[in-house]
DNA sequence: GTTTACAGTTCTCCTAATGTTCTATACTCT
DNA sequence: AGAGTATAGAACATTAGGAGAACTGTAAAC
């Protein structure tokens, strides 16, 4: 993997980094580690770049990026594993961070929040908030946001019948499902995720 | 990645608007680094809006803000209102974005998925995600990531017995809660929010 | 409404700092 | 000895930063 030397060097451009907010220069570098000759530095440099410890910007002044950084977004959480009763936690393989920007962000979504247990069944509680994606159209199954003849605005799964008519599914066995003519639904968006704050 | 010159006028440009509520002029940032050109201060910040450091309002004396400020927007997504069966969406009143940093983000934070049905009586089903604050207390009655004999990571509902014993309960029917000795149960951290994509 | 001071914008020219590439040499292993 | 690594230092190319002039736009004073 990497020399001593290069090891050295990365510790000294992390330090460097940590402290100052922008990368040494490669005479800084050179200093740091005790060299006196930049063009050694280049190539320590060169190296760890060649071994994606860092990410060079070519062609500009202290332009380097620790690899790390590169892969944290803003967004995100480190993910350690899974958990079930009984077992240690597991680690996912392949997989450390958790982009919580790809389960919730995107341009046309929005959040609400959810009143009442008709969504029990699939574990969405009364004071969940989900998050939903503006669309007028959905697949079969999906569960969707729908406007009922441009007056009640209700959380279900959508299923089309055979007739064209429309069946809204509460997930909850006391409430049964409704059905509607086609004209009198209108899809407002599709349930994308699901948060809840404990 | 911002150069030394850079940082330096970006935190005087922090420095200045802290002080004083508004923004330095050009000449005020030449000065504050020490240079005697405004040509040359209004290349650094025509930098820094490049990089995403600040912003600039066209054509207004002194338009500067920081885009730490608007940044958080990236992390927020409109918060339409409540939606329940049978009624249009209400609005929540005060409030119209969601701060999703605050629900999910935290320095001792981490994200586990979910095997398995064990916390299905409060929402929490196979393959969820669940955000984890580290911690090694909890309150009585909190979800935690408790570890049992060093071996065995579960999540569940803590109690402690008035005999100094913890049960650890399962939100199924058909899990008997377990009882363990103290010694035994060590809490790794506390449910602080749950996460499900569809 | 005109004027005026202030502030932003766009140039060009210049310099020092820095990155890049090269050659020559030395050290340490097996 | 030969491969791999490290160093020094020279030569060259490019970039970042600086100075200052000239111009345009804004806002407040008159």
């Amino acid at each position: 993997m990497l020399t001593p030397t290069q090891d050295r060097v990365l510790t000294f451009i992390r330090r460097y980094l940590k402290r100052r907010g922008y990368a040494p220069s490669l005479i800084e570098i050179a200093e740091g580690i005790g060299i006196s000759s930049k063009g050694t530095a280049h190539r320590h440099v060169q190296a760890l770049a060649e071994a994606d410890a860092i990410r060079l910007i070519a062609g500009r002044k202290r332009g380097i990026e620790l690899a790390e950084t590169a892969q944290m977004s803003k967004l995100s959480l480190p993910l350690l594993g899974i958990i079930a009763a009984g077992q240690p936690i597991e680690a996912i393989p392949g997989q450390d961070r958790l982009d919580l920007a790809d389960y919730l962000l995107g341009d046309n979504r929005y959040a609400l929040q959810v009143k009442g247990d008709s969504m029990i069944g699939i574990g969405i509680l009364d004071g969940d908030l989900v998050i939903i994606e503006r669309c007028d159209t959905a697949e079969d199954n999906a569960i969707v946001v729908a406007l009922i003849d441009d007056e009640e605005a209700t959380l279900k799964r959508l299923r089309r019948l055979k007739s064209g008519r429309i069946k809204l599914i509460a997930e909850n066995p006391d409430i049964p499902p409704m059905i509607y003519a086609a004209k009198r639904v209108r899809i407002q968006g599709v349930l994308v995720s699901q948060l809840r704050r404990y």
